[in-house]
DNA sequence: AAAGCGATTAACCAAACAGTTAAACTATAC
DNA sequence: GTATAGTTTAACTGTTTGGTTAATCGCTTT
């Protein structure tokens, strides 16, 4: 515990950072608290990351990477429409899991300073709604699904998605549950919401 | 400008507080900021509200206030289920052209303090949904409506109007749009949405 | 063994910040 | 007009905070 130095220190900061800048945002987050949850000296953090602006954009961008890739999935791989929303609302109830406080933080900072996104943008890798796009307009005129814009159902599948861990508090005071019936709810959510979704748009 | 004081300082210092707190949060709000924009002396917002969490929890009480009534609207009127969506989802992107930044300030502030909202369920005008969870088993018994717990459809109607809002600026980025197309999208959604939904639960 | 060098620390600094104080201003009542 | 009470201000205070500095530690090289 002691030994244990040097090349992963960089590691352990990001790591503190993360769950620091996560949890309270840029604003509400104290250098020193990421420090001691790192078991590391203050000045330490600025050795390695220059400034606080610079240590949350390493988290930002940390973060962003992660959420991406689920998002890409659904827009890129070869399976039908229909699979597409089955497989991306099973399984990101699954990585929510993992990464409870990962969209709130995504959204609340993008809110925060909505330029930022634009570096993002650059990236290759950043979410493309082109083929999705083809494969919608395919169907539709196939007569499979019925007449929506690529745009508005990728809303939609985002929105009954993500919202329901953004705005957790305010759920669960309207539903009246606890923390163990929430969760609950939200486990039904993953065939629920695939099921929402495809009664609404294909043709019968 | 100079001899309108007295009486309606306390309500300038609301709305400054307001602009402030609900585009800043909490921890990115300044008393300063909020003083000067309310073109005061700052030892005169502590004058009039103690310090900043007091103010604070002014402003939000107030914002909530404001989103609580159209909550409520949709669960207790008379009319049917489908009008009841019809209905709010026209209504609340009106709404929210007005209050641009008051969903993503309540969310993101009860991410922040989850217990909060225990002081807004004493509240006998707090939204509930026992009147709907009512009218909706009764539909789909009546075979109206095919079969949903009426805490997951009121998610998806909350998730399908709201998000679109709170995560703006990460929409816009995948969507490829600007501020007026973005807008444009918007002002679809409010037949688009209601339909989505109409669509999904209807018994054909 | 000592020189060299990156990693780490304790102590410090200046700016920002929420909140206080005591005095000044303004209106109304006597 | 002056006493009174509520309103407003300038100046101040104590603390928190991001960031810096100079010294020390520990490892590798020679």
């Amino acid at each position: 515990m002691a030994k244990s130095k040097n090349k992963n220190t960089e590691a352990q900061i990001l790591n503190a950072a993360k769950q620091i800048f996560q949890t309270k945002g840029m604003d509400g987050a104290r250098m020193q608290e990421i420090a001691d949850k790192a078991g590391i000296n203050k000045a330490l953090l600025h050795y390695y990351y220059r400034n606080k602006q610079l240590l949350f954009e390493a988290v930002f961008k940390n973060a962003f990477s992660l959420l991406a890739p689920q998002l890409s999935a659904v827009l890129n791989d070869d399976s039908s429409i229909e699979n597409k929303i089955k497989n991306f609302t099973s399984n990101y109830v699954s990585f929510i899991i993992k990464h409870p406080y990962l969209p709130n933080f995504i959204i609340q900072e993008l809110n925060r300073n909505p330029e930022f996104i634009l570096k993002l943008k650059e990236n290759k890798d950043f979410p493309n709604l082109e083929k999705f796009k083809i494969q919608l307009t395919k169907d539709v005129s196939d007569g499979i699904i019925k007449p929506i814009s690529a745009e508005q159902l990728f809303i939609n599948i985002l929105a009954l998605n993500i919202f329901p861990f953004v705005a957790k508090p305010l759920i669960m005071a309207f539903t009246n549950t606890n923390n163990k019936s929430y969760n609950r709810l939200m486990e039904n959510r993953k065939t629920e919401v695939s099921n929402f979704i495809i009664n609404s748009i294909k043709h019968t």
